[in-house]
DNA sequence: CGACCATGTGAACACTGTAAACATTGCTAC
DNA sequence: GTAGCAATGTTTACAGTGTTCACATGGTCG
């Protein structure tokens, strides 16, 4: 009961997760290292093998975690959202990237290697997890009328694509440095062009502010 | 002058660089090993560090000769795409996937770890340049009041975010196998998304194939 | 209590990136 | 042409890695 355990750690599986966590978190998950994680864990390297098959088995753990991570922001913001089910979806955009710019390491862990390689079924499936709510925002959009009568995996496709592709281009530094406010701009900004388009409209694009609005939300402005 | 010499190689650094590129397409840039390229150009290990810092400035030579390749394949598309500027740039952003499918790794090595965390500006610039055919495309077509007169940047980042998160969904394997018939599809359903956005539209939508199309190619059918 | 099974440890192996000292070559100046 | 120099490769070595093997420990059940 007491901490320290001579053998039998308690659990160690869960310790070790958190131990990569932590790892990740300082150097990356390409800079990570099964003996700096035993450490951490103070065990031996050794014993991470009686939990895990390899040390890409423990990684693919602590990417599970961080979609899991996600996925809850994800929740959240759709939770705070107010009720536009465009919105909605916006919602969850931009707390995908807002993650990936407070977290970037534990993002990068998702992206990982071999990961999907390895675990492939799991893996996708969890993608899946991890875009139902946005999923379901699309629908209910699209139910409402708000969106185009197109097949909404095309529509989710493209959600999909501008939103990781914009989280991917901060991480990797490719938009110079980005902290959450400008990431968070740039989001809104994202959205608002595959919301609205790049072919030009009536009335779409009237916003002084230099960030584009979905006419949704110009709605309750206007 | 012949093909042997004992030692001072010619040229090594370039060598060096195509053995790299071979070694990256065979097992990824992670794991890639400084002593194997090594090895395939018949020199002794502490060779590379004449012409390279370390493994990730080597890896980093890698990573802006793929650049280079994926610009030209670019350029290449809009080569030989039609003269309409938005198709244009829509060729270059399905070059850019289908790179993405052809050579995964070197794709990935362009995005590897710190490499731009290493090389900061140049690999910023590079990026830049490599987006600098979508921005000749995009401000021609905007000139050509066939794009919403917003701040291109604006369209540059969702244009950039999109295809470049396709292309990385499709790497990462989150997709599933992806030949590259159905990259181009999904490049083609994505563009398209984002060429006409999510709201509904007149007639924007009335493709029975269940890949969209940009209005500015339906009119050809038409 | 004793046997067993899960879970931990220690020593060892092949491999990695990298540093230091040394060897070989091609070029340049006398 | 040859001495010397700078460039370029090699050998050896070290710390650190992922992983395996044989062994140690401890909780659990007959």
């Amino acid at each position: 009961m007491a901490t320290k355990r001579a053998y039998h750690h308690g659990n160690l599986r869960e310790a070790l997760i958190a131990a990569a966590l932590k790892e990740v978190a300082r150097s990356g998950p390409e800079a990570f290292s099964l003996r700096s994680v035993a450490r951490r864990a103070g065990v031996s390297p050794p014993a991470v093998y009686r939990h895990f098959a390899d040390k890409d088995a423990l990684l693919a753990a602590v990417a599970l975690e961080c979609s899991e991570r996600i996925s809850a922001a994800m929740r959240d913001a759709v939770a705070n959202a107010p009720d536009d089910p465009l919105e909605r979806f916006r919602a969850t955009g931009i707390a995908y990237v807002q993650f990936a710019v407070e977290h970037p390491e534990h993002f990068r862990a998702m992206s990982s290697p071999g990961l999907v390689a390895h675990t492939p079924q799991l893996q996708r499936l969890q993608f899946e997890a991890r875009t139902r709510d946005e999923r379901e925002s699309l629908v209910a959009a699209q139910q409402a009328g708000k969106i185009a009568a197109v097949p909404i995996e095309e529509l989710m496709l493209a959600a999909s694509s501008v939103v990781h592709g914009l989280a991917q281009l901060i991480v990797e530094g490719r938009l110079g440095e980005v902290d959450a406010a400008a990431a968070r701009r740039f989001a809104l900004s994202v959205t608002a062009v595959l919301g609205a388009g790049l072919m030009p409209r009536a009335e779409a694009y009237d916003d002084p502010r230099g960030v584009l609005t979905l006419p949704a939300t110009r709605k309750k402005r206007g």
